[in-house]
DNA sequence: CGCTTTATGTTTACAGCGATAACATGAAGA
DNA sequence: TCTTCATGTTATCGCTGTAAACATAAAGCG
């Protein structure tokens, strides 16, 4: 008999065999831990443990570790599209609307770096830019709407695309460098990037 | 006895006890790895495999795993540099070309997308924006020598400051999108973000 | 030359990981 | 009530990074 650290033994006690809702409360858990921990450094069997279930349950519930993963990337994506649709909300439509839109996203990433990280890392095949359903491409959507109602009405398709890539290239460019440390994550920086925001000079 | 995988056995006739240079062996078996695994799939058990040579004998020049990837980075880091000045000298100095080192940055990321993304995430204490010194922060310097040459004279430190972020934070968005595959990896699109490429607008 | 030191290899071992297989439990439907 | 099946469990595998103890051979010194 070898014990690898996969039991859970006792704990089963307090909560009865059956759990409930397991695969949520492993997203939220996940969720949790990634506060203070990168991705490479988050495993299965410590979300397991955090929510007191042996690791091989969470098999009955995503086919692997990436599928877990994936789930927490839905997650985040539907927060940051809270988060960007909350920002332009608040400043009104128009220019300066879209410009909080990049503020938040960056502020998204220097907030939750491994969670924002993560998201980027995994996609679904094709790329978010031209996917056009799920949470996940919300924030994608209004990315384009925005620039789209910026641009001059004659504009092509492909003039509003390489826009819409600008933008996105500017602030995630931006965010990623505040993320891995090579630009400080000053509020100040963000504003001035963010300002005459993107395509329209 | 349990054998784990560490020893290399009759492969030490053939070379002799010693190796000659093993970690410039590993460096460079590290690199070739990378070429097709991202950085999460290379083990420091593969790289020294690769080269013959036990596990732990990796021990003997680098203190972890982690000092073994900067060595990377470092290599890295001279090999971007090294493309971008490249790509400058070809163009001529001026606009254009600073175009084109923007331009190398992306193709370089997008040709070398495990290294790239291990370089950025590996960082030097204090990023490379601001640190001053190694074969790293070549292209750092050649950045901020060309933003400077084609701003406006009076322009001040913040200014220039401001202007060099922006820059870096586009084609290093575009650079980071690609490589995730949220931005099909299209010279043409290259060319269209860096042409008027940054702050300059 | 021979002897010793030291750099650089080796094996062995361990704990943690993701994943599979076989078994256990208990809720739901017949 | 009996059976089925979703959802738990333990045991085990091969892999990883890393430490400890041991082996070899090159370099320095008499």
């Amino acid at each position: 008999m070898k014990n690898d650290g996969n039991s859970v033994n006792m704990a089963v006690v307090q909560r009865g065999y059956h759990h409930g809702d397991l695969r949520a409360a492993l997203v939220s858990a996940g969720l949790e831990l990634l506060k203070d921990r990168s991705v490479d450094d988050l495993s299965l069997r410590e979300v397991a443990r955090t929510v007191g279930v042996s690791a091989t349950a969470v098999y009955r519930h995503f086919p692997d570790k990436q599928a877990l993963l994936y789930a927490l990337c839905e997650q985040g994506a539907a927060q940051l599209a809270h988060a960007q649709q909350e920002a332009m909300a608040a400043a009104g439509d128009g220019k300066s609307g879209f410009d909080e839109t990049g503020r938040a996203y960056v502020r998204f990433a220097v907030a939750n770096p491994a969670l924002f990280r993560l998201m980027m890392t995994t996609r679904p095949p094709g790329g978010l830019l031209d996917a056009d359903e799920g949470a996940v491409n919300a924030a994608m959507r209004l990315l384009r709407q925005n620039i789209a109602s910026l641009l001059p009405p004659g504009a092509t398709d492909d003039e509003l695309r390489m826009a819409t890539i600008k933008s996105w290239a500017l602030v995630h460019g931006l965010a990623m460098l505040m993320l891995d440390g090579q630009v400080p994550a000053d509020e100040r920086i963000i504003d001035a990037l963010t300002r005459p925001f993107a395509g329209e000079c």
